[in-house]
DNA sequence: CCGGTTGATCATCAAACTGTCATAATCCAC
DNA sequence: GTGGATTATGACAGTTTGATGATCAACCGG
């Protein structure tokens, strides 16, 4: 079996060592799994495995700047979407604004206490589809990122790793049509080729699995687009 | 070049009426829609009719606090999501504490810019993927462009590629009239050769679909000219 | 090295979507 | 009202796109 894989993986980006030390120790004892940089040319060496829930940008870098780390992953379609979470010794308000506009989720002024640091790294976690629990829910149908299962209602429903990755994206995001390339990229990973069609084929097991439980509906196909999880009509009466 | 006409809807609850004049302005001049509430109380009645994108709470409100407020919000499953930051003069930890165990997502402390308040107003707005973003609404129609979903009030309606994207051009400029010739441009593209009586058939189509809900008066031909969008009731009686 | 899984492709079938026509229905100006 | 112009509609045949089942390769733990 697998290590319990933690639900929530936080990129730091930090040049000086005693403070990523000091986070480093705070977020893993507030149950958060952490991965550190010293600058942000390592951190976007990361960022080419496997994405994580949040990053938290040092302002002073050496190298690039964080600033400019930040406008780089908005950039990139694939990690436009990942919260960001801004840490400076500035308080100026001019840095703040630039910082926003940088696509910044949020930021947070040294000197800070760890704990509003990991409350606000909390909040953006929830807020972006990585609810603490790591338990996803639509309707009836349940994914836990951490014990890596996923039910409807009470039955368990057993898929391959893909789907599991698959359904975990489309979880996140309900109601959010997502085409090939998008899912590709996300779910498979980008720098790995693989053709088109194949997501259809993974789809359909998905699909498949879910089908015994009637949640098979969930998974729809947006024509001409790509695919979309959305809750069954109810059928209330 | 589309101005983003997002229907963002702001409701700002706050009692001291100097400062609640000052950020409705503030907040228009940024392009942001605001409703007010002076109390907890009327907030949650204002919270009967069609939701906000997000609600700013003060933390101080005559009757029941700010902090009570979220709490119900969260409580209440219709609103569970809803993005909410909280306006405090209170700078102590344990408050932001307090206030994020409540589920607030962000916090300002008073006294603030109103930039930084829009800045970070606008993070959030952007950062909760909030069902309303990307979301353009007629009435009781919707269109949703991240999701590719069309629904009149809570039925789906469903339609081909081509109709979405009519739709679409035509629900981000309701009350334009807009001739073939401009929409084969924009709809189909502008260097696809096809018989301007096409445009017809698939308004025809639209039509069609929105028909069942009694939507499809909302298409409306202008002749000698084209089509344009508009609703229904602003048609005279 | 061997079954058992999981993963990626391909070929094929079915369904959905499109653009065009021909024809009926309307509208407008005279 | 009449005739020409404009739009609505229903049918059709080709194309495109998605679903599906089979196949072969890669990987994994004995």
């Amino acid at each position: 079996m697998v290590a319990p894989m933690a639900a929530n993986r936080i990129l730091l980006v930090e040049d000086e060592t005693e403070i990523r030390e000091m986070l480093s120790f705070a977020f893993e004892r507030a149950g958060l799994e952490v991965q550190t940089a010293e600058s942000a040319e390592q951190a976007l060496d990361l960022l080419d495995g496997p994405l994580p829930s949040l990053v938290i940008i040092d302002w002073m870098l050496p190298g690039m700047s964080g600033i400019e780390l930040a406008r780089r992953l908005r950039r990139d379609p694939l990690t436009t979407e990942l919260p960001l979470l801004m840490l400076t010794a500035r308080g100026e308000e001019s840095d703040k604004l630039k910082s926003f506009d940088a696509g910044i989720d949020d930021y947070v002024t040294k000197p800070f206490s760890p704990r509003e640091l990991i409350a606000r790294t909390r909040a953006l976690l929830r807020r972006s589809g990585n609810p603490e629990d790591g338990v996803l829910a639509l309707g009836p149908l349940t994914l836990d990122t951490r014990g890596h299962h996923i039910r409807v209602g009470d039955d368990r429903v057993h898929v391959g790793p893909t789907e599991f990755r698959l359904l975990e994206l489309l979880m996140r995001h309900p109601n959010r049509a997502f085409d090939r390339t998008q899912l590709l990229d996300r779910v498979w990973g980008r720098n790995v080729y693989v053709e088109e069609r194949t997501v259809d084929v993974h789809v359909l097991r998905l699909r498949k699995a879910l089908t015994p439980f009637g949640m098979d509906k969930a998974v729809q196909t947006v024509r001409g687009v790509g695919y979309r999880l959305t809750e069954p009509e109810a059928a209330t009466t």
